[in-house]
DNA sequence: TGTACATCAGTGAACGCGCGTTCACTGATGTAC
DNA sequence: TGTACATCAGTGAACGCGCGTTCACTGATGTAC
């Protein structure tokens, strides 16, 4: 069979982008070849006509997501003031939505532990993501007039990312949504977006 | 060969603190079986022995971690007032010690994005430890006169965990380190533990 | 006191399985002549 | 216009490797008689 013109950049960009959703479902290691052509409706053998190896498709994969996260965090705050749009980003972020969605949530979470064990390039690239994620960040709570924006972007993103992930490590649902609500209370408390009172009910 | 009386508790201890080891290095599926009994100067076959299955292993040796952490964290504070045991607790947690030490770290930044795809007995083992060392730091906090000690705890806890495993995630070192920095001087900032200046130096 | 047997931590070959990667092949269609 | 050939995304068998688990066996020592 003959296939169009742009067939081959098809099936390349659909195989990145399940990729990209079994990467933060499974992890690298379990992230099977097989298993992903077989999903895409293709077999293992094709794989290599796409991808000079799994680590590079995992890199791939990677940028991806994080390009495809930037664009949804901006579209999420599009036409919002600096606060209510600081406000959004974290009560979504930190918000059991995210927890329960590995596969379209925020690759830092779900790679958290893997990444030390991942390949260089991988690393770098996931580097490079969380340096421009950052990078977003700061310049939002600098935009909300709230002073230290780089600094703090750091200690906020980590307790961020630090919330979802315990939230998820921890099984007892009870625990995991508590974990949520004073994380999420607690990061707007420092930013000063709120009185330190938790607000009634979560985000989901 | 015939063996003292306690020879197998104590090779039986000696796997179960190596494996403890190897866990948070590795993470649970990268440790092997062999790998380990070599380590330990045995034979792959006498695992078997010693453990049901690796699953039993795993969830011995994170029993084990968590024990182990809680003394630790125990003999660190000894005889310190609570603001200061409470300081130092956050200091040594959030240096650059602790994230480059992973095989004597905390398990919670160590198997993080792991623990999702756990066995449920694991995964419970897990759990027990999470509450046991959020029931410790809350007992902290109010002992430190802070109000509210359970939800900060955990808010506080989670970012803990989070600046040190996105600074093992990260590999460029210079982000790495601003990373915990501002991490430490954030947490501190928002138990009223500093004024919000980051002091001098990190803790190594 | 000496002999036969039981015990049991540890040995090492073997098994089955999943997985990344290779490679000769397929077959529909475009192109050269 | 018709024929031979090139192209190339995808196929599927095969390979080598690592790993968890099983199992018959070893061999030093304690125990029964």
């Amino acid at each position: 069979m003959r296939y169009s013109e742009t067939h081959k950049a098809e099936t390349h960009a659909r195989l990145v982008r399940l990729a990209g959703q079994v990467l933060r479902e499974k992890g690298p290691d379990k992230l099977a070849v097989a298993e992903l052509m077989g999903a895409a409706g293709l077999t293992h053998g094709g794989f290599y006509a796409h991808f000079k190896s799994k680590d590079a498709l995992l890199a791939e994969a990677l940028d991806d997501i994080f390009k495809e996260s930037r664009q949804k965090f901006h579209r999420m705050t599009e036409g919002l003031l600096p606060r209510q749009a600081l406000t959004r980003y974290i009560d979504s972020y930190v918000s059991s939505a995210h927890r329960d969605r590995h596969s379209a949530g925020c690759p830092i979470v779900a790679l958290n532990s893997d990444l030390p064990r991942q390949s260089r390039r991988f690393r770098t690239t996931f580097d490079v993501g969380v340096k421009m994620l950052l990078a977003d960040l700061a310049d939002r709570i600098n935009a909300a007039g709230i002073a230290d924006g780089g600094t703090l972007a750091a200690a906020v993103f980590s307790a961020m990312a630090g919330a979802v992930a315990v939230s998820r490590a921890v099984s007892d649902k009870r625990l995991s949504d508590e974990l949520l609500a004073a994380a999420r209370a607690s990061i707007k408390v420092r930013l000063g977006l709120s009185d330190g009172s938790i607000p009634g009910g979560t985000t989901q």
